[in-house]
Order: C-alpha cells, then structure tokens, then sequence
DNA sequence: GCGACAG
DNA sequence: ATCTTGTCGC
C-alpha cells in the first residue's frame, strides 16, 4: 500500500478557489489520527502547486503551515490567486470553501481490518526457538529507510530502501515491516526483538506480532515509550488485561515489553533481560547504532 | 492551553 | 523517527 500516492490523490481532488485541512484528509484516509501523517507527507509533495498542497489549511481555518523558501506568503499568494480571501492569517469564509467530499475508500479502515484478520493467526504461547537471538531498528531519512539487524553472535544484515508509508501510530508496521522482511531474507533468527510493541496495541497487533506473523517467527516487542494502557506495578494494563510489562532499571527511564508473535510474557521478559546492559536491550542498542551509521553514510548497505 | 499517538 | 518541524480536539 503506497499512502503517500494515495494521499496526493486525495489532495488533487481539492478544486481551485476551495481549501481543505488536515484533519478531513486524515479521514478520508480512514483515520483522525493520520492528521500529522497529512501535514508531513504535505511538506514532502514531489510535484507543487499540482498537487495543491497550499489548499490545506488547520481545521479552524488559520492557514497552518507551508514548507517553501518564501514561506508561508507562498501560500498565501497561492490562495488569492486562485480566488480565496484570506483576512488576518485566516480563510475567509472558511465554512462554505471547505471541500471534504473526497472519492475514497478510506485505506486506513481496510488495513485495520487487515490487522483484525492477520491477528487470528497469533499465537500467543511459547514455540520452539531454534537459532539466535537478533534485534531490528529502523533508521530514516526524508523517504529513504535503512534497516540494521544485528545477532548475537555479532553478525549485522543491513538494508536501504525507500518508504512509502509515514508514521501514523498504531500503523507503525506498515511503513517498517517491508524494511524488515527484507532484512529477514538475508538471515533468520531464532526470536526478534522488535523496536516497538506486541500485543500491547489499540487493536492488540503492533509491529512486533505484525512481523512475527508475516515472517512466521517468534518476537518481542520493546518499546520506549506507552502507546496504549496504563502501568499497575510494572504491569501494563489494556482494558482490564496484562498486555505488557515495564522494566525499570537503574535510574533511567524503563521499557515496555510485550509478546509479539508465539511467545509469552514471562518469556519475553526473561529474554529481553538477559541482554539488559543499557536501556535497550543490546542487539536493538546495536541495531539502533548501525541503522543510524548506514543512514549517515558511515556503513555500505 | 494542553495532552495525545510506538517509531 | 527526524530536526528544529504544515495537528486535533477538549
């Protein structure tokens, strides 16, 4: 699913003279919570002003932002010129130019769905682990993603690749999991840590279960910071559910583990601490280093 | 104004 | 995540 193309498509579907804003985009994409997501794949439009991406402005009417070198006069010459007022930093009139009619068939929705149904095939108890130990991280620059995996036995895979899908939280899979699947192509380990979360997900399927499914191995979600659920004595807690658990050492901030794919808890957590000399677990340390070096052109993919 | 929504 | 940042909704 390339969003990116999809959302340019959306936005060339705002007439001349009309304006749209983030957050009707972001539903027309099938999700409120894309609006963000808009306004970065906006300040990434490959071809202005035909892909109008001056006609969005914030959904109380101020003008939002603009990324050019005149800034947002741009923008703002751009509107009058094609015949929409703008009175101190606001469309005029803003209720009746507002276009939000666009021909969709809400792409978010379908892959919620997706998540819904790839879930079924989770397994949440522990299967046989047969090879190492790997950790996974992602690295990004503009449209370009660069993927490090490195082992226990101190092996590092790497890739480069281009993206076509933002961040949009609880969709995190994907924009990473093709990074990672190709990654995967070149060697399997026995259980994968994930930088990100298992079952501890709006929908219970995060990145972590998301890989572990499509790759048909067994992962750990670590994430850094809480997506979903409130900690009870280390315990993450989703709708009355243990979905996670927090692991604080020393003084620093913890992390929180969860199951991703054919593991349990309890065994997540045994294996995360085994490799707990940082914050991170030390094959996501690495993996995180590597993934940043190959991005700043210290490494060959 | 502030909190939210992994990375 | 990046790099100084084009949000929404209460």
């Amino acid at each position: 699913m390339d969003l990116y193309s999809y959302f340019y498509f959306l936005v060339k579907q705002i007439p001349q003279g009309m304006v749209s804003t983030y957050g009707s985009l972001a539903r027309a994409l099938g999700d409120i919570r894309a609006a963000r997501a808009c306004g970065v794949m906006l300040s990434q439009n490959p071809d202005p002003p035909n892909i109008p991406c001056h006609r969005v402005v914030m959904s109380d009417g101020s003008l939002g932002g603009f990324t050019h070198p005149e800034g947002l006069k741009k923008k703002i010459e751009l509107l009058r010129s094609e015949g929409v007022e703008i009175e101190n930093g606001r469309v005029k009139n803003f209720r009746k130019l507002l276009f939000e009619d666009f021909k969709t068939d809400f792409p978010l929705k379908k892959l919620r769905e997706e998540q819904k149904k790839l879930k079924k095939r989770m397994i949440a108890g522990d299967c046989p682990i047969h090879g190492q130990v790997a950790g996974v991280d992602v690295s990004y620059s503009g449209r370009m993603a660069y993927g490090a995996m490195v082992f226990d036995d101190g092996e590092v895979v790497l890739v480069r690749r281009k993206v076509d899908f933002p961040y949009i939280p609880s969709y995190l899979a994907y924009r990473e999991m093709p990074v990672i699947l190709e990654l995967l192509k070149k060697r399997r380990p026995g259980v994968l840590m994930v930088d990100g979360n298992g079952i501890l997900h709006p929908r219970g399927f995060g990145l972590a279960s998301h890989v572990g499914v499509v790759a048909n191995i067994p992962t750990i979600g670590v994430a850094k910071t809480l997506l979903v659920g409130m900690v009870m004595n280390n315990r993450v807690i989703v709708d009355g559910e243990i979905k996670g658990i927090y692991i604080k050492s020393g003084r620093k901030r913890g992390i929180y583990i969860s199951p991703g794919h054919c593991i349990t808890i309890e065994k997540s957590v045994e294996i995360v601490k085994r490799y707990l000399y940082h914050r991170n677990p030390e094959p996501l340390r690495k993996a995180h280093i590597y993934a940043n070096m190959l991005r700043r052109g210290e490494l060959e993919p």
